[in-house]
DNA sequence: GCAAGTATGAGAATCATTCCCGATAACCGG
DNA sequence: CCGGTTATCGGGAATGATTCTCATACTTGC
């Protein structure tokens, strides 16, 4: 249905440079003059999720973090530790290696999660 | 020091078959007659986490799962969403991706998080 | 504009996890 | 074995993210 609240929030979500949390968005929206609650950031943000328009991942600490990513397929992060600088990275390398692991156990219906944190050369002072 | 309770907790843990969370380990162990507080099931867990002698993962509502792996090396898991069966891979293709693909980014100090989830064979009712 | 059906927002309710703090138990030198 | 010292416990309060509830504010089709 109507769809002013879904587009601020869509649209917030695509101004992030990264991963943010319900949260983080929630406030930013509202500093930015949106008058919106913190239940709707949280409906919008799982629909948008459910649809497969928006990726999900979990910090270390069990918070959600979102992200509008640049393409709709199935892909994978490599993510800096210190800037949260975010790198898509979609290679069939690691999906062949999930579907012959299961396979090779007898699973199904596989999905896989695999996420790759680093430090990034801007933030590498080494 | 005292090492009691974390031995009852270690042990119950050694005893489950699949993830099991803090509060479900806690509820175990009152069952079993074990006068324990919940905070100390968390503090030993975290504990053992941290000295790597367990691994903990989170599921997708965001609990935090832990499970005491036959081996101590790195590995990754394949689990069965609908019995929790478990199978420990140590696979080094996953490992030599993960690097590589750090590597093309100029990322240091990677570290990475590969779990598959499917429905074994004994589960799948095909 | 109107009725019917959503979407929304405020605040309460949940629930895992963490904090706090007095009580308890392990250690240790004597 | 004893008292003093110190690390660990347990229980209940505190936290913080996420979800629920429900009265109210939009949308849509007419
Ligand atoms: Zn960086
Ligand atoms: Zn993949
Ligand atoms: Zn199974
Ligand atoms: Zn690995």
């Amino acid at each position: 249905m109507s769809t002013h609240r879904r587009q601020a929030i869509s649209a917030a979500l695509q101004a992030q440079p990264t991963f943010v949390s319900a949260q983080q968005l929630y406030a930013e929206l509202r500093n930015a003059g949106e008058r919106v609650g913190l239940a709707t950031v949280y409906r919008h943000l799982q629909a948008l999720a459910e649809a497969g328009q928006v990726d999900v991942l979990r910090t270390d600490e069990g918070e959600a973090v979102y992200r509008r990513c640049a393409t709709g397929r199935h892909h994978h992060h490599l993510v800096c530790r210190s800037c949260g600088r975010t790198v898509e990275v979609a290679d069939r390398a690691v999906e062949r290696w999930a579907d012959r692991i299961a396979d090779e156990h007898g699973f199904r219906d596989v999905r896989h999660t695999v996420e790759v944190v680093g430090t990034c050369s801007a933030c590498g002072a080494s």
